[in-house]
DNA sequence: TTATTATTTTAGCAGTTGCGCATATATTAA
DNA sequence: TTAATATATGCGCAACTGCTAAAATAATAA
């Protein structure tokens, strides 16, 4: 066991294999962003919105009726959602239709959900 | 805009397109097991837990260490991770060592990584 | 045995989250 | 104009989360 560096009281096993996966790491940044998206997917409700768009655009009562929650719960997590830029938004009217924002979020989910089936 | 079936007080536009996509919707326990594993990776530490093992095996002080958070909280996040079988543990002499439980998180940890970089 | 050490667990607390409810905004119809 | 409607927003609350601090476990050393 190796004393730590600088003030940290915490004892390390192997400084050298610590300091060396330190390195590895990606900038904050990175994981904040990592945790803000996965935070999106994290809530069922907003999962099975994602789920539902996936082949069409819908608007949000209809949402909300396939879902099973209130409107104001549905616009709540869209919200959520399309600040993360997950989704976009068309007005048509008085409705408001949303749709995935890229594909790149379809992939993501649709692999995240072949893998839960798995489990 | 079309009366709703059952109870429900919600109105909706494409009454058709509802109870189709609604067919489309995998059972309840999906959403639930992917908002769980979503859940784990939705925290910036837990995260940098795993990137810590993406290529190898650690005990929990050299993890802490590495990702700066107590080890308590190392500790708190492994049992998480453990429970959603993300990791593994061996125990060697009073040290605890985790690792990926498989290929499977590591994949899914990589790709969702790569989107992270890219957003 | 007792002391030390690595990890786990528990309790408590501040901060966050998802929802219901009421209200506000925006668009359309009368 | 007023009324109705689709969505959005603000507020309050219960539930959840991640952390610290302290105590409990478990394994080793003296």
């Amino acid at each position: 066991m190796s004393k730590p560096k600088d003030k940290c009281e915490i004892w390390v096993v192997d400084q050298d294999r610590v300091e060396a996966t330190r390195r590895t790491l990606p900038p904050d940044e990175i994981f904040t962003l990592l945790a803000e998206n996965f935070s999106a997917l994290a809530d069922s409700n907003r999962a099975k919105i994602l789920h539902c768009l996936l082949e069409q655009e819908l608007c949000v009562c209809d949402i909300a009726s396939i879902v099973g929650i209130s409107e104001s719960a549905a616009s709540q997590h869209l919200r959520i959602l399309r600040t993360l830029r997950m989704v976009t938004q068309r007005k048509q009217g008085r409705m408001m239709y949303y749709s995935l924002n890229d594909e790149h979020v379809k992939t993501l989910f649709k692999i995240s959900l072949e893998h839960a089936r798995q489990a």
